[in-house]
RNA sequence: GGGCGAUUAGCUCAGCGGUAGAGCACUUCGUUGACAUCGAAGGGGUCACAAGUUCGAACCUUGUAUCGCCCA
């Protein structure tokens, strides 16, 4: 039955995934033939996601490399699996839960929103898995894992075989609390207000905004004044003024009613006058004015705005800092929706507090904490309204900074006015990647990993080689931010995750952590802890806690207070779980180890780990790779892999990056249906160029698509001549273009291990698709033309097997790359033994090149090309057959000739070759070295046009030859150039000028005519 | 401001010491025994600029310009 004229790829592709799978092909081991493993992470995706362009492109990679080594009888896992998403997640089924009009996740309480939340994973989940597969992925899908696998709750829906990650992630916090890693504490950090939650600084976007500067007055404290002097470069004095204030500039006003201090330069001598004394917040009712002190401080940038800085030690990085050098206080002034706190005592009594604060009273982090300096009027106001009335505030008591602005009214009369001065311009504004809100520096209590202390067997594990990472920018990048690391904050105030393995009792001033695996160990170790007979009550959280201890006293207060501290008498003690989930990076971080089921000392943790590649996008390099590296070092002292592959973002044929709102986004999916996962597949290694950019476009794809119709027609071709059915044994040729084309079989298969051992994926696939295309489609099927209709039965034969062969290794050397069609055309070929998937991957290299076979074949091509081109310039009809007369033929050029003569007559569409004495008038000369070849054309030359194609040879022979004669006559060169180097010129020169010398005599016998 | 990178044919990019390459686009021709999702032929480049190292530089070094990305 003749095949099809191009390869159905949605029918052929979901029929391959059906017969892949239940051949159990791609099973953790399958095919294997050898004890050496080949182990590949999947990074993990997120459960809610879909798969996007950067997925598809990821995973291509991932692929190409585990069905090489598949092939090749290592025993191969690709070990896939999802994240739990804490955020994403939680926002996905929050919002499934409003659509179907379902109590919100505050009503319906912790354990029934994570039910709900289980029950949403187990129904969409699975989604990327099932498109993954559609991309043609081999991964062991039974081995499918989850970051919460085993979780409570967890009903093992879709990924029935994970390991238990839960237990790894709660054992790794035990035990990096435990010495001391992990640690809990009260720092500025990344609040996202909109999810009521802590987020890590990588989970913040800065991103330009149009923003504006206000500049406000702080008038000195007691009306005092000082001589404000501004001088320029050379030190000339430019202003001077009597001020009794210092300018501030700011983009975020509302936060002034938190200053600690104002800060300036040291070296800043227009301030240093009033440096110590202080001045007031021009903020807040007039009777409760706070005065904070004029300090220095290196931060300031003498350069910018004023010079001065007002120090917001709880809303402010640099501030923060700055506040934490100096001793101020930091006073929190938002809640966790961003609202301008409602809590506290009313604002007089508040002020006076800090005011105590400012003019040397001692204070503590929790006194701090409890004062509330939002003034009344403003309390419970959004913070982008609460920075309205401030402004408003300020400018009507006539503190803000004034300018002049020139402004026409509509008779053109220019009108000179006094402004307050507020500059419009982008600032940079932290927007959270998953809220899109604005993020607020926020003063709050979390769990970190001290990240200084884990970090350097991380560091050496790269310097030293034991893992590399590619391209080797991104090792510069890697050492770049460990060495700069910040303490990592792995809390957040989620309900969806892994909820910090800590419980809290009653301590001598704030509650008593403990940390332990389970309820029940934290029980065990708080009854350690106390006296005998008490018993322990586990309560919801910190409130009921609160509450529960205020009984206990009350109770006790009527018998014998003296007895509260010591718990003599029998009595509950509240205890109560820390109500945080772990950042799920932190769970991530543990994906090598924890999908291989550690701590469990299993066979697959033998097997497979430490593991191999790791193949993600650069942007996550710190993310997700540098916390595993550190990670695995820290919990089992192993690097989790040898290789880290970097890619950039996969973006549109532009370069722009791909987004909803620009327009531009490519779904993989459409691509699969349009054009096969294949043509995606193939597109995707061919722009693999390590450390390039990535730019997709559909046109890109179509060409690629071509492709896979063209090997379809080269296979067609094979299996309407019936040259199919190779046993995969190496055919034995005579025929001068079957030698030639097992040799260069023999030398892309070289071309393609070296490259996908460098991980040049740009290069294996370009390599093949020259192979295919450009030797075996535009040579070796037109050679074996006339071999395979007109020769001798045994020439026939052969060339029937090899060419059964040359497929059949197209297909096999493709199928890393192109999955689907390679298995297709390998089914479709022949009888086979194994599935392609596991066919052996060829060994065989250049030891396949027949040297003469290769030159003379060259030299074949070199001819047929020549008299096309001859024949296409001096516009012979393209139909029409020629006579082609040569003289002078040497022996190799009369053997090469005659041993071919029926593909090079077919081929350049040749009547007849001739020998001759002369050539006759008007004959076009060829530029074929061995031989002179031409074309008599004395009829239809065209003179001119054949002058000046002569011409035009010659110019270019002319540098050519110059160039290497210049360099052959340079005895430096002949000195210290390699001497192969040297013999390549020489042989090189001879050449071309034997060609010019031919050139040069059909020039002359042309001006004869 | 700091770090990392890029600049090669109209476009997208390989090449990173030894004769400037590919794909696409373009021009001309083609109903040739697999393929028009095709075939044949062709045009097109001071390899951003400058200085240096070298027998030899697109490639190494240093500077300049422009453009990206990441972090402040």
């Amino acid at each position: 039955m003749a095949m099809e004229k191009t390869f159905n790829a949605s029918e052929a592709e979901p029929r391959l995934t059906k017969m892949w799978e239940e051949a159990g092909a791609f099973r953790a081991g399958a095919n294997r033939s050898r004890d050496e493993s080949f182990t590949i992470m999947i990074p993990p995706p997120n459960v809610t996601g879909a798969l996007h362009v950067g997925h598809a492109f990821n995973n291509t990679l991932q692929d190409i490399l585990i069905r090489w080594h598949r092939m090749r009888g290592f025993d191969t896992l690709w070990q896939p699996g999802q994240d739990h998403a804490g955020i994403a997640t939680q926002m996905q089924v929050e919002k499934m839960l409003a659509a179907t009009q379902q109590p919100k996740r505050t009503e319906l309480g912790r354990q029934k929103f994570l039910e709900k939340v289980w029950e949403w994973k187990g129904e969409y989940g699975g989604t990327i898995v099932g498109q993954l597969k559609r991309l043609g992925c081999s991964c062991d899908w039974e081995r499918n894992a989850f970051t919460m696998a085993g979780a409570e709750g967890d009903p093992g829906i879709g990924h029935e075989n994970s390991a238990n990650f839960h237990d790894a992630v709660i054992k790794v916090f035990v035990e990096m609390y435990e010495q001391g890693l992990i640690y809990r504490g009260k720092r500025l950090v990344n609040w996202d207000p909109h999810f009521e939650t802590a987020i890590s600084d990588l989970e913040v976007e800065n991103i330009e905004t149009p923003g504006h500067m206000w500049h406000f007055k702080y008038p000195l404290a007691g009306g005092a004044t000082y001589t404000y002097v501004e001088k320029d470069e050379d030190g000339n004095v430019t202003l001077t003024e009597e001020r009794d204030y210092i300018s501030i500039a700011t983009t975020r006003p509302e936060t002034m009613l938190g200053d600690g201090a104002v800060a300036v330069h040291p070296d800043d001598t227009r301030y240093a006058p009033i440096v110590g004394k202080l001045c007031e917040i021009p903020v807040g009712p007039k009777e409760h004015r706070r005065l904070i002190p004029i300090i220095t401080d290196e931060y300031p940038d003498m350069a910018f705005g004023s010079g001065a800085v007002k120090i917001t030690g709880a809303h402010d990085f640099n501030d923060y800092e700055v506040a934490k050098r100096g001793g101020i206080p930091m006073y929190r002034l938002m809640d966790t929706k961003g609202a301008m706190r409602a809590d506290g005592v009313p604002y007089g009594e508040a002020s006076a507090l800090a005011q105590a604060h400012a003019n040397g009273a001692e204070f503590t982090e929790q006194s701090v904490e409890e004062i509330n300096l939002v003034p009344d009027d403003l309390r419970g106001l959004d913070r982008f309204e609460a920075r309205k009335r401030v402004v408003d505030q300020i400018t009507s008591e006539g503190l803000a900074v004034m300018t002049t602005v020139e402004t026409k009214d509509d008779e053109g009369e220019v009108n000179t006015q006094i402004v307050p001065y507020v500059e419009n311009k982008p600032i940079m504004q932290p927007f959270g990647d998953r809220s899109k809100v604005v993020i607020e520096p926020m003063l709050t209590d979390q769990w970190f990993v001290d990240a200084a202390k884990v970090v350097d067997p991380a560091l050496e594990a790269v310097r030293s080689g034991e893992i590399k990472i590619m391209p080797e920018s991104g090792e510069k990048t890697y050492y770049h931010w460990l060495e700069n690391i910040e303490p990592w904050c792995i809390s957040r105030q989620l309900w969806w995750g892994h909820q910090i393995p800590v419980w809290y009792l009653p301590g001598e001033d704030d509650w008593l952590p403990i940390c332990a695996a389970t309820e029940a160990e934290a029980l065990e170790i708080a009854k350690s802890r106390f006296v005998d007979g008490m018993s322990f009550r586990i309560v919801e959280n910190a409130q009921e806690a609160a509450e529960v201890l205020q009984a206990t006293i009350n109770e006790m207060d009527t018998q014998d207070e003296g007895t509260i501290r010591t718990f003599e008498a029998p009595q509950v003690i509240p205890m109560f779980r820390d109500p945080d989930v772990l950042d799920t990076w932190f769970s991530s971080g543990l994906w090598p180890i924890g999908t291989l089921g550690w701590p469990e000392d299993t066979d697959e943790m033998k097997r497979y780990f430490p593991t191999d590649v790791l193949i993600t996008g650069q942007d996550i390099l710190f993310f997700w790779v540098a916390r595993m590296i550190m990670m695995q070092k820290a919990v089992v002292k192993q690097a989790p892999f040898h290789t880290v592959y970097l890619h950039q973002l996969v973006r549109d044929e532009k370069g722009k990056k791909m987004s909803k709102t620009t327009g531009n986004v490519i779904d993989p999916l459409e691509i699969v249906d349009e054009f096969g996962a294949d043509a995606l597949r193939f597109t995707n290694a061919q722009m693999a160029a390590l450390g390039g950019v990535l730019k997709l476009s559909k046109q890109k794809i179509t060409g690629y698509r071509n492709f896979t119709t063209k090997l379809w027609n080269a296979a067609r071709f094979a299996e309407m001549h019936e040259a199919i059915g190779s046993d995969g044994s190496l055919p034995t040729a005579t025929a001068t273009a079957n030698k030639w084309i097992i040799g260069e079989t023999g030398k892309v298969r070289e071309v393609v291990d070296a490259a996908l051992e460098a991980y040049r994926f740009n290069d294996a696939a370009n390599a093949l698709y020259a192979f295919v295309w450009g030797k075996v489609c535009d040579w070796y099927v037109e050679f074996s033309k006339p071999l395979l209709m007109d020769a001798d039965e045994a020439t026939k034969a052969e060339t029937r097997a090899v060419m059964a062969w040359v497929i059949d290794q197209c297909v096999v050397l493709l199928h890393p790359i192109m999955p689907f069609i390679t298995e297709e055309l390998w089914g479709t070929l022949g009888e086979r033994q194994k599935i392609l998937a596991h066919t052996d991957w060829p060994t065989y290299g250049t030891d396949l090149v027949d040297e003469n076979a290769d030159s003379e074949m060259n030299w074949v091509i070199g001819l047929i090309e020549e008299v096309r081109s001859v024949r296409a310039q001096m516009h012979v009809p393209a139909g029409a057959k020629v006579e082609v007369v040569v003289r002078n033929m040497g022996d190799a050029a009369r053997a090469a000739f005659e041993g071919n003569e029926a593909l090079i007559k077919k081929l350049a569409r040749i009547e007849v070759l001739t020998e001759v004495d002369d050539f006759p008038k008007g004959t076009a000369a060829l530029g074929i070295t061995g031989a002179e070849f031409g074309l008599p054309l004395a009829d239809i030359i065209d003179v001119d046009a054949e002058k000046a194609r002569l011409e035009k040879s010659l110019g270019k022979l002319a540098k050519e030859i110059g160039g290497m004669k210049g360099r052959l006559g340079n005895p430096k060169f002949v000195a210290s150039a390699p001497d192969e180097v040297v013999e390549e010129t020489r042989a090189n020169l001879a050449e071309r000028e034997e060609e010019e010398s031919l050139m040069k005599a059909a020039l002359t016998r042309l001006a004869e005519i």
